[in-house]
Parts: C-alpha cells; sequence; structure tokens
DNA sequence: CACTCATGCGCAAACGGTTGCGCAAAAGCT
DNA sequence: AGCTTTTGCGCAACCGTTTGCGCATGAGTG
C-alpha cells in the first residue's frame, strides 16, 4: 500500500506548505513562476490527482447526477439515458444510475437514500402507475433539484421534460385519415398512464376534426402482456365493423397485434394499417414495420433534461419558477 | 437556504459535544440512553442526514462502482447492469454509469477521470477491437480494483468474469450435429474480436468430434452490418454445397441471415436450421425464432463482477491473486 | 531616506464526520 | 474508607483541499 499522493505530500517534498501548492496547481499569479512549475512537474511526477471528496466536502457539491428510471433496458430508457451521458460526461458531471422496475416501493428506496446530499440533481422517470409522491416531494424539500422526465406525476412542483403525446396520437390519427382510412381502432394502453390519456384524447381530437365517428367498439385497453393483446386484437377482428387501420400504443403491442392479425390470415398494412409509437430498434425487426412510427425522441429528451438541471445547479437557487418542456413528437412514415 | 442540518448543530441544541451526537447516532454503548434517544429524536426531528462526502473523506472510500459498458441499448449490456445494479443496490453502493460507444478514444478519457480515487473500483466490458490498455493498467497501477467483464483483453492482471462461448459454439454445433445437420456453417463475427476466435474453436471442435469435415466453404466472418450479412448468407446459399444449417454469431446476423434465406425461398429452420447466441428480446420477435439459442448469462455475470468486487473491497487490499469466473453457457432449445 | 505598493508565501480555519485517548464522576469491591 | 472499575462524555486530531488574511521582503516612488 504506498502512500496516497496529496498535496501536503508535494508541499512537504517541495519544502513549501500546502497552500501554495494548491494555489500553483490552479495557477494562482500570486504564486511565482518557479514554484509553479516546480509544484507542477512533482505533480506530475508522483502522479498526483486531487481528491474529489475533499473538493466535494469544501464545496458541497458532488458532481453527481442521479438518474432514476424504470428499467434501462427499455429502449426507450436507454436512449434518455444516452442523451443524459452524454451531456452529463462532458460537463464533467457522473451518472449515478437507478432502477425502479416499475416499482413504487423500490422507488422510494432509492430517493430516500438520495436524500444524504449525495447528489447534486436528479432526474426521474416515475414508476408506472405510481399515485404517492411523497419520496420526491421530500428530496424536492431538501433543496435537490428534480427534473421529471417523460412520465409526469402532476402535483408535483419541479422541472418537466416530456414529448407530447396528445399531439403524437393525434398527428398519426390524422395521417391515417388522410390516407383513407375510415375505421381507425385505438389499442391503448392501460388507463391508470397518463400516456394512455393523452394518445385518447389526441386519437378523438383527429376523430372529430376529419368528421370520423368515435365508436367504442374500435377503442381498446390492454394491460400490456401478449395475450391481452391478443385478445382484444382478435375482439377488434371479430367485431361486425372491422378496423381498417389500428394505432397502437407502442410497437410491442403493435407486434402482438400484427400476428393476431396474421393468424386471421389478413395481410398487414394491406388489409390493416398499422400505426405506432416508437420503441425504436423494434421496429427495425418488424417484417412489414408498421406504415408510420410517432417518434418521441428520447435522446433529446434526455439532453434537455440535463440542460435544465444544469442551468439550476448554475443558477444558484431561486427554485420556484419551474421549466416546462414539451418535445414536439415526429410522425416517421415508413 | 435553510442552514444545513449537521451533527455540530445537533450538538449545539442539546449542549453536548459533536463527538457525543456522533456516537449517539451509531449506538455506541459507552453513550448514555438517555442522551442517545435525545439525539435520535432531535435529529429525527430536524431531519438530519449524514454527509456522505465527510464520511467519504473520512474512511478514503466513496461507495461507487463505476460500469464502463460500451452501449446500454445493447440488451446484452443493460441486462449486465441490471445485475450489477442489483446487487450494488442492496449493498448500499451507487453505480456510476459510463460508456464508451465502442471507441477507445471516450474510454480513455472515462478512465483518466476515474483515476481521482473517485470511485472504489471499476467493472469494465472493453470496448470492441481495444488494442490499447495503458488508461487500464493506469487505474489498476492506482490500487483501484479492476473487474472485466465479458469483453477480456489479454495481459492485463485483473478480475475476469465472462462466459465461455468456445463452450457455447461446441454444444451449439454439437447439437445441430445430433439433430442430422450435416453441413453446418459458421456465420461468424470479425476477426479481431475474442468472441469470434471463441465461437471458431468450439463449432470446429465439435464438428471434429462428431466426424463432420471443416470446410472453409461453410466459414463467414461477417462485419456485423446487414449488407455484408446478407452477402455472405447469399455466397453460402449459391455454393454448390449448400448448409443445411447456421450458426450465427449472434442474434442480429441471424436475423438479418434468415431474411436472406427468405428471398432464396427457403423455410427457415426447414430448409435451413438456425441457431443463434442470445441477444435476449430480439428472439421473441423472430418469427421463426432460432431452433435453439445459446444464453450468455449476462445478468449474471453482473452479479457476479460486483460479488467479486465487494469481495475484494472487503479483503483488505491484498491485490496479487485475481479470481477469474466462466460462466457455463446454456444451450436453450426453442 | 522614508513611504507605498506589489510580490510571494504561510497560518489557520473551514467543510462534516469519526475516533483514540483522557478525565471526571459514579459505582462496585474489600 | 480506600481502592479499582465502570460509565459518560469531551478534546483534539484527522481525512484532503480551499481560501481569507496577514506578514515579510523587495522594488518603486518622491
Amino acid at each position: 500500500m504506498k502512500e496516497l499522493v496529496t498535496i501536503k505530500a508535494i508541499a512537504r517534498r517541495l519544502g513549501v506548505s500546502p497552500s501554495t501548492v494548491s494555489r500553483a496547481l490552479q495557477d494562482h499569479p500570486r504564486i511565482s513562476l518557479n514554484t509553479r512549475e516546480a509544484v507542477h512537474t512533482l505533480a506530475r511526477q508522483l502522479n498526483y490527482f486531487p481528491s474529489i471528496t475533499a473538493r466535494n466536502l469544501k464545496s458541497g457539491k458532488t458532481g453527481i447526477i442521479a438518474v432514476v428510471l424504470p428499467e434501462i433496458r427499455e429502449n426507450f430508457f436507454s436512449e434518455i439515458i444516452n442523451g443524459i451521458e452524454e451531456l452529463a460526461f462532458d460537463r464533467g458531471y457522473t451518472v449515478a444510475l437507478y432502477q425502479s422496475h416499475d416499482k413504487v416501493e423500490r422507488e422510494e428506496r432509492i430517493f430516500t437514500g438520495l436524500a444524504s446530499q449525495r447528489v447534486d440533481g436528479i432526474l426521474v422517470s416515475v414508476a408506472k402507475e405510481t399515485q404517492r409522491f411523497g419520496h420526491i416531494q421530500a428530496v424536492i424539500d431538501r433543496q435537490i433539484p428534480v427534473v421529471l422526465l417523460d412520465r409526469i406525476p402532476p402535483g408535483i412542483l419541479a422541472h418537466r421534460v416530456g414529448c407530447d403525446m396528445e399531439r403524437g396520437a393525434y398527428e398519426a390519427t390524422k395521417w391515417l385519415a388522410g390516407r383513407g382510412y375510415k375505421r381507425i381502432a385505438l389499442l391503448n394502453g392501460p388507463i391508470a398512464l397518463v400516456a394512455s390519456e393523452d394518445r385518447y384524447r389526441g386519437y378523438v381530437k383527429a376523430l372529430l376534426e376529419e368528421d370520423l365517428p368515435v365508436e367504442n367498439a374500435l377503442i381498446k385497453r390492454v394491460d400490456l402482456t401478449t395475450p391481452d393483446i391478443v385478445e382484444k386484437m382478435n375482439q377488434l377482428l371479430q367485431s361486425a365493423t372491422r378496423p381498417d387501420a389500428v394505432l397502437a400504443f407502442n410497437d410491442y403491442v403493435a407486434l402482438d397485434a400484427m400476428r393476431a392479425c396474421r393468424a386471421h390470415n389478413l395481410r398487414i398494412n394491406v388489409d390493416v394499417g398499422f400505426v405506432s409509437f416508437a420503441n425504436l430498434p423494434l421496429t427495425a425487426y418488424m417484417d412489414p414495420p408498421p406504415l408510420a412510427s410517432v417518434e418521441q425522441h428520447p435522446f433529446k429528451m434526455g439532453v434537455t433534461a440535463v440542460e435544465i438541471l444544469l442551468e439550476t445547479l448554475a443558477g444558484g437557487g431561486d427554485s420556484t419558477d419551474f421549466q416546462t418542456v414539451m418535445l414536439a413528437p415526429e410522425l416517421v412514415v415508413a
């Protein structure tokens, strides 16, 4: 176990005081050029690295940004992280990763850990169907800046970054209508999700604008499991008035629904047109892919969230005005 | 900006010394029950949280494990992280995430940052085709424990955790032979990857054992891009002696190769049997999936790596004996 | 030559928490 | 009653770095 190379060690060897070494390393003008150079060369020679921890203690900062997400194996979230890590790394911040696995209890445990001034800021995409938000409010009360990402719970005063999925659903539905589809079904997600509401509203809005009827028989909610998706799709197909297009909650739903269609000997995108919300690489492996896909720009969401956070960190602490950025989704036609 | 609640603040309010408060919070037996309770209740009341940073400075530890991976959107790597995060979180460690994007330069930048006693240990899956490892050696020289994960470069003395892909390829090939396939092709990855060598050796070993000829015409290397994969698969199909089975480098390769087969009106798994190495969720979307898949247990690799690291951290510092754990792959028949 | 001012550096406190040691008072023992 | 032991707590140093202040020495000015 070699001795740790500290500022004091350098000072001792050079016969100067630690303060001088510290200043020399920062190229403080009050230190003579001779001393500065001597310090620098010795530091290099001894392979000196400053103790981030000591600095943190002094500064009260940690240089760590916590990212709390449901599940990074979901491509949507790993893209978000990509965006976050990209910018954070460039700015010298460390990204600490936490997964809630969509469990509130775990999310709460994570946040209580986060309360110990461990991190400078928190980016969080809350667990699905969470209704309690005390743990999030707790860190906010401790003055830790929080940015809510994508899944934005109501009632929390914090920065928000999301993608306007009402608009996404609206545009997708309009696009289908514009292509002549008359009976557009919505295979939506669980009611509990804000995301489902958004899609529903956009869908209905577009139908109304296009003078198409809003039929309950064409609107199904799935719990995102394959059996349920298949069942709901079958219900759609067996109804007297079969849909000629399906707007799927996401690509996973689209995929299962497509299989159900195939099982009924219907040709994808010919007998039944599909449009979905992008879970990115997935569509690359679908044969054929949906007619169009609503891109939610997760990478950009990550970048934006970090930008807002760093801005807040730089801005000192007037923690009363919160930014809300809603990115515009993009309809990508295959 | 409220005053930060520190041990000193509590001490002042209670008219005792900071040391007493510190000990009381740790339930030191030498502090009277009265004082202990008083401290605890006041701490709770003031919503006191200890400063991890201050503790870190004292202890010389940071409680952070750095994870350096090529690309977390690759499911293989996000599964590794899942394993890492699972165990690390339970043990109170923070996971700091860094992506190299398979670029050596970035990996080097990451490691120089990591040198500042920022982290207690490093888990790394090196960037593809990296040949320089000075940056890794540098942190090892600074006494920071390193565990090499999956992609294990030669010449570095560190712990290693991987999955024996020679054995995986061997078992896969044996299995195909056992099912009566005689002309088994290998759609391998780039030569530069150790992973390709491993697969090649296992493949050859199995063929020899099964008294099947090793034909160069049946062995192709692809650069992992779709056009190249398609081209190499076409070459295989157009050769006089068409393969009746293909062992693909991974699922991405398998997928593209399958499409090439379909383009030749060959039936997947009927005219040409496929076996691949699992990139996990991908197979779920392949229709049909490969006959069998070699599972590499990334989650378990992550867990194992953390176990080894924590063991090393606990064990003080006899940093001379390194563990190597090679997990056994598992042939999963669809 | 007295005076100001710039130069070059060190002292010491601070960040928040931990810990070895010591000291006094209370308790236990003979 | 005199002794040892236990109990309860404080002092002060320490982790490594930063920084306000002050103190010398030397140069420049009138």
